[in-house]
DNA sequence: CGTCGTTGTAATCATCCGATTACCTATTCG
DNA sequence: CGAATAGGTAATCGGATGATTACAACGACG
């Protein structure tokens, strides 16, 4: 079995750290918290189920971490684009900074498993934290007006809501779809479309690793 | 222990599916599909595990049924608004209609649990459709454009985030919050707090039952 | 009354899963 | 080199949980 990543060399842990963050981000946005399990984190990540519990202590505290993580991203896109070119309007801008996110399906539906388990005492209190850090970001620095951000705000949920949906996969056969993301999406829906392909029955294969 | 509600007669089987389902969906919002168990239905039922599991099937079919039971309380609800008061807005009247079902928590959280589990090949194809006629009502009956629709569904989901998060719980205490929840809900907003009480550590005590 | 379908439960099973333990291997440092 | 530390895994454990089975109580009907 020779991989073309065959290392010989190992890897730095703080580089397999974050793979592993990465990974656990794409699997809890597919199947959500309470849905996966750390061997699916695991398998995703190419370690072992009980590496992936040493490293982050608990699978509690390794969402805790896939969270800040995405919260972490969700910010360092929108100041960046607040900090951004002022001939383009701020809404546009913002709304280009959140396209780049949905390259990452993970990233937005993480938050929005979070966003939803509000009754749980740690995350609940996390996902709130970083919500309410969201919002007066937008208030506050953006320049725009507590109504412009909400209504901002509730733009993007609907479109975590459209991505967790899989309504892409329904695109081509079904006309209200096309509609509804092409008002969702008004711009780069072509862009969008092609990095979240349908989902094939098997799976869009990843590496296989061996079970537990 | 002389209950309130004791009772010599059975209750009439359609009755207690009804109140399982009720219930079901409750928990099924707090927690999320895969983090209820069967045995938090029951117990919230005031039945017993297996009886659950007997009377739906599955878990599964448990929660198709609580998620069918939701969209047809939102597809009622809405069908109800459009045929209103011409007098008053579109807009206004769906909003009234989408106040009132803020009242069941567990409705609105239901939804948005089903809508980021895409991912899954038999909730995923039901919310999706669920989603879509949805949309397709507002669309087509209510008279609003394709962008109108889009715009009520995106305030509709944030609204859901903002129960899911239980952000209601914060509002004494951040004046972010109370900023936010006032643009979030501009009508009725005392009516829908103290309809959602904040969530004390051990919990607003339903009736308690035996454990498994 | 007796029997039969319905409503319901107690006990139990088989599986899954997060966590722990014990052990192995690479790398660093004296 | 040789010991020590960090990186990593195989094996396994204990509890939780969905589901099954066997059985008990109720109620209608002859």
């Amino acid at each position: 079995m020779s991989s073309v990543t065959e290392k010989k060399t190992r890897m730095p842990s703080d580089e397999r750290r974050e793979l592993v963050l990465a990974a656990a981000t794409t699997v809890f946005g597919d199947t959500g918290y309470a849905g996966t399990t750390t061997d699916a984190v695991a398998r995703a990540s190419g370690v072992s189920q009980p590496y992936v519990v040493r490293m982050f202590g608990t699978k509690e505290q390794l969402f805790l971490e896939v969270l800040h993580r995405a919260l972490d991203k969700l910010d360092t896109a929108f100041r960046a684009a607040i900090a951004g070119d002022p001939e383009v309007g701020i809404e546009r801008r913002l709304g280009l900074a959140y396209f780049e996110l949905t390259a990452d399906r993970g990233i937005l539906l993480c938050l929005m498993h979070a966003f939803a388990l509000g009754a749980d005492p740690v995350i609940g209190t996390a996902a709130r934290c970083g919500f309410m850090d969201v919002y007066r970001l937008l208030r506050d620095e953006s320049g725009m007006s507590g109504q412009q951000a909400a209504d901002f705000l509730a733009g993007g949920m609907l479109a975590n809501v459209v991505l967790g949906l899989r309504l892409f996969d329904d695109y081509d056969t079904e006309p209200a779809v096309q509609e509804l993301l092409g008002t969702v999406f008004p711009e780069k829906l072509d862009i969008i479309r092609r990095s979240h392909p349908p989902l094939t029955p098997s799976g869009p294969s990843r590496t296989a690793a061996p079970g537990r």
